[in-house]
RNA sequence: GCCGGCGUGGCGGAAUGGCAGACGCGGAGCACUCAAAAUGCUCUGUCCGCAAGGGCGUGUGGGUUCGAGUCCCACCGCCGGCACCA
């Protein structure tokens, strides 16, 4: 808005988004509005949705569009039958925030698709002896009738679908880029593998030991996968983490720096008897390694392997026994960490670089194949797990760091009395090395130098770091998603498609088992599987497997840029002006799951030069769950609230209304505390006053009652702080003030016809559209206005109606308020006290004290520091 | 065990270190009505008091400050993440 001296009201400038400069008269006609009473909450419901639809209000404007942009997205859902309440408050706290960045002047993108691909869709196939591209497609057209009916304002021209060969063709592209640059690889490995859906599980999709999905305990298999190098990035996963602190919920920025576990230390060499190789493993203790007395490997390891064979007949049948025992546990078995240590003695030997002592080699499943090297230097005294394992089979336990020296875990502790052989509790604080040779006296942090550049310099070792993060495992053997572009040759090597062979389509299901049997359904299509090699025209067959359905979404917020382009996955120039995306919102369920594949690819895409930023999402929000009875919503508890049915008896406005009053965004909200028929009352009680307004459209509100501006240009000085902070609770909250200022207005004061009803109740529809667009838009076509309300631009606040007049200031006394006192707003300092000390009341709590100190702050406060 | 977050009326929740409880739900009363619904208005933290007024109050105990729901320390409780990760 221009910057203009005159007290006037708000300038309520429609400004239509898609083209500035287009006037209003050039938009179709307005529809029709009836007199109130005819009208229901359905009817005008009805009405807007009809009129967004035709004019393609939402639609985000093109390259000619000169103003800032802005881009606001929900995670994508998933097209399980129909829409619910978790739907309902997950895509409307979006669509507050697009509306609200329309009326500030921006060029919005608020897109919807559907992550389309996926098991649900595949097990409802099976049970019906269907496609399930009938199931998807049918679900997400219900979907998208399901959104209009609640009044999402979204570009509706830029839809996708990732089940669609248009989209899921880039997901191949992206996997070729990936095998291109050696991030897409594959192994055989101890994977995780649920055995009711009958799929490989990336470690992400674990949780607790169950499959993520369905809950069903995961075993472990052999397999040889695709992965994707995500470790090859953890380190940039975890330090650009910092760069989205305050713009991130603090909770998922330590959940995925939790998942990443980047542990720093030493990589050191072991000499093994009879071995060639040395063997390594890492320690973070490196400080510790006079202290190591014996050397444990992971049972279900290679090295395991190799080193039992080379022992004795004995030793290798007990090694045989020990190894079946563990493979028989399940993970959550083997997770729990309270059981007694187990393991075998295999009659090897490893060599100390530091002291040249012999160290026993034990198998025991306490060390995990698939971390460090599979094989841990074990210190007793100074870890609590080798420690028990110690004692559990009479191993020495050596102390070489004093934790009772002056500084140290244990100041002034008797060592003698802590030693862990006898108390079984190891020294893991802080102390000075002992019995280290020349690392004696040394604090943790320089031992452990030291230590490290020993063995540099000896060549027997060096500074080494270490992840949680495992790669991510992306081959699934179900149907229902985005073929594996890679040919396997007749002599046994593997190679990609050609991308202008892309898209590799999924086959027709007619004929195939989709039932899962532990190998892709889709090995059993024939026809599709044998193929050719286009570039050496020898015969191939195709990869069965399918790519995990985070591939598909941990890029899709780039496909909206240019949804229908057959040339880009993604137009970079398109690329370069939208994303990264501005406002991203979702449940905390993905806060290492999606979110963290997101960030990868990213990365990567960044790396390929076809991005130019490094993270997806500037802002992420988490909203809260809507659940019932304290637990979520689901079909399984049959406790699930349909859109549909809400749409109909209360109308979307009361719904969207109810639910962002319900809370703050974040925290989940109890169904059974949303009060629709509240929500539905004050919708009324605001249509009520655009009714009621007398004055005439453009009327200049200068001369309108003084006290009901000032409540509406505060809110509009504040309302774009409580939006941009997501605290539309108090934006609700703060337009119920507004609109019973109104009504008291009309009520009992300057009544209908004064001006500062009409500048509030146009103010009342330009926010209420935020979240109650329908009524929004039939207030302000109530008063006279054409549409659309989401087109108004947010004038400035009045800056002379922000400050009072007279303001109230509290008189304390030791810091209790004693009075109040009414006094001009910009009083000094000194007449404040001296009215203050000549109040009634202050007088009554000063008596027989004496003030020792006067603190005065106007115009708000004045606290009188007393004694006796 | 390690890391993180949160504790405010009957309920959902407000509150840049400056009058705790905005706004709403629920409750009580009143107006309109033959009546009800709808609508509008008033009251509604707690204790003492007829009242004026006062005491107490943001999980508990300390601290910083003229002043603490807010900052610091300890504890209690709840929630979440990670966890035989060397």
């Amino acid at each position: 808005m221009s910057s203009r001296d005159t007290l006037d009201g708000p300038d309520f400038r429609a400004v239509p988004h898609r083209q500035i400069g287009r006037h209003l008269s050039e938009h179709s006609s307005a529809p029709h509005t009836e007199h109130a009473e005819s009208m229901s909450a359905h009817d005008i419901q009805l009405k807007w949705q009809q009129h967004w639809a035709e004019n393609e209000t939402f639609r985000a404007g093109g390259h000619d569009d000169e103003r800032p942009r802005k881009y606001i997205l929900g995670m994508f859902p998933y097209p399980s039958g129909d829409l619910h309440m978790g739907h309902a408050i997950n895509y409307l706290y979006p669509d507050i925030v697009a509306r609200y960045w329309r009326h500030r002047g921006r060029n919005v993108l608020n897109p919807i698709g559907w992550d389309s691909f996926g098991l649900p869709a595949e097990n409802a196939a099976i049970k019906r002896g269907a496609d399930p591209r009938e199931w998807t497609y049918k679900n997400i057209e219900q979907h998208k009738a399901g959104f209009r009916g609640y009044g999402m304002s979204y570009d509706w021209s830029r839809v996708l679908h990732t089940s669609d060969p248009e989209y899921y063709r880039w997901n191949q592209w992206l996997f070729l880029k990936m095998y291109e640059r050696g991030l897409a690889y594959r192994k055989k490995s101890a994977v995780n593998w649920c055995p009711k859906d009958q799929t490989v599980l990336a470690n992400e999709q674990v949780v607790d030991g169950r499959c993520e999905r369905c809950g069903t305990e995961v075993v472990k298999k052999k397999l040889t996968q695709w992965y994707f190098r995500i470790t090859e990035y953890a380190d940039r996963l975890l330090d650009d983490l910092d760069t989205l602190e305050g713009h991130w919920p603090h909770k998922v920025l330590q959940m995925q720096r939790n998942w990443i576990g980047r542990s720093t230390g030493a990589d050191v060499d072991f000499v093994i008897e009879g071995r060639d190789e040395p063997v390594t493993v890492f320690s973070t203790r490196p400080d510790t390694l006079h202290g190591a007395t014996f050397f444990v490997i992971a049972p279900d390891s290679d090295l395991a392997a190799e080193l039992a064979s080379g022992a004795s007949d004995e030793v290798r049948e007990r090694f045989q026994g020990y190894l079946e025992t563990v493979q028989k546990q399940s993970e959550i078995e083997r997770q729990s960490t309270d059981r007694p240590k187990t393991g075998v003695f295999l009659e090897r030997y490893a060599t100390n670089p530091v002291n040249g002592e012999r160290m026993p080699i034990w198998a025991a499943d306490y060390v995990l194949a698939d971390y460090g090297h599979g094989a841990v230097m074990a210190v007793p005294a100074h870890d609590q797990r080798d420690l028990d394992f110690a004692r559990a089979f009479d191993l020495p336990v050596r102390v070489v760091v004093d934790t009772t020296v002056p500084g140290g875990a244990n100041e002034g502790g008797d060592l003698a009395e802590l030693d862990p052989a006898d108390t079984g509790v190891a020294l893991i604080g802080n102390g000075r090395m002992t019995g280290s040779g020349d690392l004696d006296g040394l604090a943790k942090d320089e031992a452990i130098a030291r230590t490290i550049e020993r063995l540099t310099a000896a060549g027997t070792g060096r500074a080494a770091k270490n992840y949680r993060l495992r790669d991510w495992l992306i081959s699934r053997q179900r149907f229902w998603g985005t073929p594996i572009p890679m040919l396997h040759l007749e002599d046994g090597s593997v190679v990609p498609v050609p991308e202008d062979r892309l898209p590799v389509q999924l086959p027709s299901v007619e004929g195939l088992d989709l039932r899962p049997k532990g190998t892709s359904p889709l090995g059993a299509a024939e026809s599709w599987v044998r193929t050719v090699d286009p570039a050496s025209g020898e015969p191939a067959l195709r990869d069965a497997d399918t790519m995990d359905t985070f591939v598909d979404s941990s890029w899709y917020f780039l496909r909206f840029l240019s949804p229908h382009s057959d040339q880009f996955a993604f137009d970079p120039e398109e690329a370069k002006r939208w994303a990264p995306v501005d406002g991203y919102f979702g449940g905390v369920e993905h806060a290492i799951l999606h979110l963290l594949y997101a960030r990868f690819i990213t990365k990567v895409l960044f790396d390929l030069g076809l991005i130019d930023f490094e993270e997806p999402f500037s802002n992420l929000v988490n909203q809260g769950m809507v659940i019932m009875d304290g637990a979520k919503m689901s079909k399984s508890k049959g406790n699930l609230v349909e859109l549909s049915d809400l749409l109909g008896q209360y109308g979307a406005d009361a719904l969207r209304l109810g639910l962002a009053f319900a809370g703050p965004v974040e925290d989940d909200k109890e169904w059974n505390g949303v009060s629709l028929s509240g929500a539905q009352k004050f919708l009324s009680r605001a249509l009520r006053v655009a009714d009621e307004t007398a004055s005439p459209v453009g009327a200049a509100a200068d001369a309108g009652d003084v006290t009901l501006r000032r409540i509406t240009h505060r809110l509009l000085a504040d309302a774009p702080g409580l939006v941009e902070q997501t605290k539309f609770n108090v934006l609700v909250a703060r337009l119920m003030e507004l609109v019973n200022g109104i009504r008291k207005t009309i009520d009992t004061g300057a009544g209908a016809s004064d001006t500062a009803v009409r500048e509030a109740a146009e103010t009342v529809a330009m926010i209420l559209e935020l979240i109650a667009p329908h009524t929004g838009e039939e207030m302000w076509a109530r008063l006279g206005h054409q549409p659309s309300v989401s087109a108004v631009q947010w004038p400035d606040a009045d800056p002379a109606l922000l400050v009072e007049d007279t303001v109230t200031t509290a008189v304390q006394v030791n810091g209790k308020v004693r009075a109040t006192l009414d006094v001009p707003a910009d009083i000094s300092d000194a007449d404040l006290e001296a009215a203050a000390r000549a109040d009634e009341k202050v007088q009554r709590a000063l008596e027989g004290k004496e003030i020792v100190r006067v603190i005065v702050r106007a115009p708000k406060i004045v606290n009188f520091a007393v004694k006796g």
